[in-house]
DNA sequence: TTGACATGTCGGGATATTCCGATATATTGA
DNA sequence: TCAATATATCGGAATATCCCGACATGTCAA
């Protein structure tokens, strides 16, 4: 603090309320079988158990996972038979998982 | 799982551990503090306490938030007479915050 | 109707994160 | 040297997250 040198002149910079909920958005994808399930519901639909075998881990927990996302507004989910199908519903996610390809895939 | 029905062919993946190193750097971004201090760094060098100060929080906080971050090699540092700059290292880092902003910039 | 299956929900123990006050280190100006 | 400032570190209390077993619900097939 001490001597204002600098103004600190923000030119549109996002709202902390705002950045408040990207980061709640953000931690919900922070989760390496949410990734893998975003990931793949990126390219097909799955159901739950279809993930939870991808992810190595009992259904009931992708279950869980998928309801997390599903609060921050993610995905959507059609029920056919006893599957039931989660389908992307933020449109947005293909962007991030874009950006999180190019930054984690083998490149390094 | 019961009946096989579809094989669940993947086409090039993310390996689940190239997730978990982007679980955990989406972790650390997931804050609304660092969120603000990562665009602001993306536009400017600015101190410790000129941070902290945007960011209403004391400065030894601050001092945290650059430290985890740097963790995760967002950042390098500089010093300058007492002052510390940030700034940014990792180039996807503007990526990412542009998908953010795009989703979280008023348009909400 | 009964049993197997797919999904969803609940409660809790282990662990991690967040935030803070207190303190430490380093640098500057008087 | 001394005091003020900027940054960093430490320990801990409050809180949140993760993962699991147990159980509940709903659906199908026999």
């Amino acid at each position: 603090m001490t001597t204002k040198s600098k103004p600190i002149n923000l030119p549109k910079l996002t709202s902390l309320d705002a950045l408040g909920q990207a980061a709640e958005c953000l931690k919900t994808l922070a989760h390496p079988h949410r990734l893998r399930m975003v990931q793949m519901l990126l390219r097909d639909r799955y159901t739950v158990g279809e993930l939870a075998e991808a992810c190595g881990i009992p259904s009931h927990m992708a279950s869980e996972h998928l309801r997390l996302m599903q609060r921050c507004g993610f995905f959507t989910s059609e029920k056919d038979g006893r599957n039931v199908y989660y389908l992307i519903a933020e449109t947005h996610l293909a962007n991030i998982m874009s950006c999180v390809e190019k930054r984690f895939d083998d490149g390094n």
